[in-house]
DNA sequence: GGGGGAAGGATTC
DNA sequence: TCACGGAATCCTTCCCCC
């Protein structure tokens, strides 16, 4: 393989000239000077390191081929050649649909601006990375997606200019505008290009008189800028495409004053260029097809200012995609391009002899989708208004290694991201971060919340938990990072944003202080959504629970071996810690040891789900707890905290409404259990019933403020904290029992260092000079186990008992974190053999764990196992189980 | 075996 | 001189649970 690593190489860092304007460069020559200024690079490197992956697919797949027979061979051909049939019967080709790109968009804009450029090679972007490029730089090797220096390299005149977003929005906006008259439903890909269906457009214009065909030119011209001159203009003025049969301008008056567009589809985008080029003195180029695909593929024909048709006739199109590069497709790129390449297919006639083999070699989704291309089949059917399904914000950096520093930024992304989220009223329950070592090595860490989020806080508390996993997972080496990203997704959907939902919460809440929160709780995430206040996400929450960080939600619950480290040692301190709860309630609690810990960290499980799902879960047996029942009894639990000094315990079951008293926790979960048994998704009580049956349960008498708070702290033993840290600055502190007193969350205290938001440039405060500092803060009671009421205390971590003072929440956060982790790994280490940890101390100590007993299976699981090193990077190899085997599986086929 | 979460990767502009 | 993005979507694989 190392003879052929040059070769290898240059698939992937070599110049990708499939780009209109990029044809034949001398690619040696160019791809030579690309080499010499990556080699060495920690990117080139990592480059190095991806083909190598891909080439061990390949190899993959070329021993699967092997082992393919004739027979096998025939089988999948016949498969295929009926698939083909019937694609070939539901062909459409009556839809006229266009693909409209704007040539070099950005760099047009600019040169469009500042006219000196426009004979200069040039490119919008930075030294770090270019947008685009114009076509006198293309020449050079230029184009989008290149760093700015590489490109450099290649034409040392090059003028780099940089982006201007606004500006290119404005542009758009026009462009659009005009989309939108021939087809009001045109599917905007970015802001440079849209999908549109001409078909009802051609169908009226048929009948327009020449009136509504005509544009003129000093029309358009009033249109523009005033302050760029016709003559101007002129010179921009597209030598539009010259085989149509009505390229040649039509004009009415000897002036050239108007031209009249006819009623083809070619005449019609034409017409549409025109008005494009017009108004916005940028040409834009069209690909006029029966499908997206095609017309895709077409507008790349003839740019730039050109346009393709591809006529509405089978014969036509397969003679147009026979010699189509399969890399031209949208969706074919460098990976599947080399793959296609090394089982001898580069275009689209070889792809379709080929089916039958790759329908053996990729997945289903894969081959079909290869199928549709080799017949030049797509979509004909323009998705309108498709949701959003994720929200994110990423921001690369010089290296980062101070943990400080990375959870400022954190908190910085989830400042950013929550505004973008509150401004289009989305809350999502999946929070993902993102990070990128300064060796390029990219992972991401997901959590899954119970209920949907969107502010800072919410996002901060799920998206810093992750971060300390992984920044402890290198411990003590630092975590050097060169790009941090947060994502939010799992959106809740319109119907499941409707307030008023009912959580089992509510039905059990009998404190009437905190039966009031639970449901506030749940629908304040809804609040923002119902009244589209985005604000009222940031909102203090005077009535409401802070929303709990992930550490204080149980993971959903999973077998022990998908649980990581952090998760099982929290689970057994959440069982000492429930041991500690059975004295003080008084009660045999010993079968709900986890859950009532659960209960206790885990307050909006239902927040979010509809009654029927919550049933459901209610009902699922968990064998994570060795105990029947897990949500339900958490659900039920948690009052107990409540009232874990009022003896009798009276709690009243949410299923059947079954009030019972003096009834210990085992039995009421039982009970509770059977009824789900019977009758959950039956009693599924109305809206209008929780409502109800809140206002009852909120009537009733409340727990006393101080046996509540007598409770919560006693039930947080710090030592609990460990494998959850934040729990301990952001459990919520609920409000008392008249509901004036409420404590303000943790995270509303946070000040943000420098009052500033970019990290970048930030300079952290360090902890001894912060200590210095005021140490009042509200809401320490949850962390130093003081009394709610009161106020101006010294901050207490609760892990080393040491007083810090400093009133930076954050730092505080930090520190507690810092200690909590010591003490995981203290008590790791207790158990476990010394660890070398010369390489990296988690991956030395998963190494360690293979072959302990019940940390072994935790490194058995690929994605614990993988984190964070050796390299995440897995081959990834077509599996034989959902390729192969799969397929012959399923058409009851004989194995190989 | 299917569903779903997590993680990584491919692809696009 | 140093220096390789950001956002979104879809797909695949692995894994666990049911």
């Amino acid at each position: 393989m190392e003879s052929h690593q040059g070769a290898d190489l240059l698939s992937r860092i070599a110049l990708n000239d499939n780009k209109a304007g990029m044809e034949g460069l001398d690619r040696d020559k160019i791809n030579k000077i690309i080499l010499e200024t990556s080699k060495g690079s920690r990117f080139y490197e990592n480059e190095l390191k991806k083909e190598q992956q891909v080439n061990q697919r390949i190899e993959k797949m070329m021993e699967q081929k092997a082992r393919i027979t004739k027979e096998l061979m025939k089988q999948a051909q016949a498969e295929v050649d009926k698939l083909r049939c019937e694609l070939e019967r539901s062909r459409e080709l009556g839809r006229v649909i266009v693909h409209v790109d704007m040539d070099a968009f950005y760099a047009a804009v600019e040169m469009r601006d500042c006219p000196e450029l426009k004979d200069k090679p040039m490119a919008v972007g930075s030294m770090s990375m270019l947008s685009t490029s114009n076509y006198h730089a293309r020449r050079f090797g230029v184009r989008a997606a290149m760093p700015g220096f590489i490109a450099k390299k290649l034409c040392p005149n090059l003028v780099i200019v940089p982006t201007n977003f606004d500006k290119y929005r404005a542009v758009s906006a026009q462009v659009r505008e005009i989309f939108s008259e021939y087809d009001p439903h045109f599917m905007p890909m970015s802001l440079d290009e849209a999908y549109l269906d001409l078909s009802e457009h051609l169908e009226q214009r048929k009948h327009w008189p020449e009136t509504m065909r005509t544009y003129c030119i000093c029309d358009a011209t009033t249109e523009n800028d005033a302050d760029r001159s016709t003559a101007e203009k002129d010179e921009l003025s597209p030598v539009l495409f010259e085989d149509s049969p009505s390229s040649s301008p039509s004009l009415s008056g000897a002036d050239r004053k108007a031209e009249v567009f006819g009623t083809s589809a070619e005449e019609a985008v034409r017409e549409m260029r025109f008005r494009i080029q017009q108004k916005t003195s940028i040409t834009a180029s069209a690909g006029i097809a029966p499908n997206m695909m095609l017309a895709k593929v077409c507008s790349d024909k003839n740019k730039p200012n050109g346009q393709y048709r591809i006529p509405p006739e089978r014969q036509a199109v397969m003679e147009f995609i026979k010699d189509l590069p399969v890399r031209k497709v949208s969706g074919v790129g460098k990976v599947t391009e080399k793959m296609l390449a090394a089982l001898g297919i580069v275009n689209c006639d070889q792809l379709g002899q080929q089916m039958a083999l790759l329908s053996l070699l990729f997945s289903g989704t894969s081959w079909h989708n290869f199928l549709h291309i080799s017949l030049g089949l797509g979509s004909t059917c323009m998705e309108r208004d498709s949701e959003r399904k994720s929200m994110s914000t990423e921001r690369t950096f010089g290296e980062m290694s101070d943990a400080e520093e990375q959870y400022s930024l954190c908190r910085d992304l989830c400042h950013d991201l929550a505004q973008d989220l509150q401004r289009e009223g989305l809350k999502g329950k999946t929070v993902t971060l993102k990070l990128k070592n300064v060796q390029f090595e990219v992972k991401s860490r997901a959590f899954t919340l119970q209920y949907a989020v969107c502010t800072e806080e919410e996002i901060f508390a799920a998206a810093k938990d992750l971060l300390k996993v992984e920044i402890d997972s290198v411990s003590p080496q630092p975590l050097k990072l060169r790009l941090m990203g947060v994502r939010v997704s799992g959106f809740i959907s319109a119907e499941d944003k409707k307030p008023l939902q009912r959580s089992i919460m509510g039905f059990l809440q009998k404190g009437g202080s905190d039966s009031g929160s639970f449901t506030q709780c749940a629908g304040s995430a809804l609040k923002a959504d119902d009244d589209g206040d985005a604000a009222s996400c940031l909102k203090p929450p005077s009535t409401e629970m802070k929303v709990p960080s992930v550490s204080e939600q149980i993971p959903k619950p999973r077998g022990p071996q998908q649980q990581s480290f952090f998760q099982r040692a929290q689970m057994k301190r959440l069982q000492q810690q429930q041991e500690q709860m059975s004295v003080i309630v008084g009660k045999d609690t010993t079968n709900n040891s986890v859950d009532a810990a659960a209960a206790q960290t885990d307050l909006s499980t239902t927040n979010t789900q509809s009654d029927t799902t919550s049933a459901k879960s209610l009902s699922t047996t968990n064998s994570w707890t060795d105990a029947t029942s897990y949500t339900n009894k958490h659900a039920v639990l948690k009052p107990s905290f409540k009232i874990s000094t009022q003896v009798p315990l009276c709690l009243t079951c949410p299923v059947c409404n079954k009030e019972m008293k003096d009834v210990n926790l085992t039995a009421f979960n039982s009970h509770i259990d059977e009824c789900l048994k019977g009758s959950a998704v039956d009693n599924e009580p109305t809206a209008s019933d929780a409502v109800k049956e809140q206002e009852e349960l909120n009537s009733k008498p409340p727990a006393s403020s101080s046996e509540s708070k007598t409770l919560k702290s006693s039930s947080h033993d710090p030592s609990c904290d460990e494998e959850k840290p934040s729990t301990s600055i952001s459990v919520p502190v609920e409000e008392t029992d008249d509901g004036s007193d409420f404590k303000t969350p943790f995270f509303a205290h946070r000040t943000k260092i420098n009052g500033k938001r970019s990290v970048l440039h930030k300079k952290k405060m360090p902890l001894s000079e912060s200590s210095s500092k005021a140490s009042q803060t509200a809401s320490l009671e949850a962390v130093t186990e003081i009394s709610s009421a009161s106020k101006g205390l010294l901050l207490m971590c609760p892990v080393c008992s040491q007083p810090q003072s400093t009133d930076d929440l954050a730092l505080f956060n930090s520190h507690v974190d810092m200690c909590l982790n010591q003490e995981v790994l203290l008590e790791f280490r207790e158990s476990h053999p010394p660890v070398d940890h010369s390489d990296s101390a988690l991956s030395s100590v998963r190494g360690q764990l293979g072959d302990q007993g019940r940390v072994s299976k935790v490194e058995k699981s690929k994605r614990q196992g993988s984190s964070p090193l050796p390299p995440s990077k897995k081959i990834k190899v077509l599996s034989t189980k959902h390729t192969i085997d799969k397929f012959f599986k399923g058409n009851s086929r004989q194995n190989i």
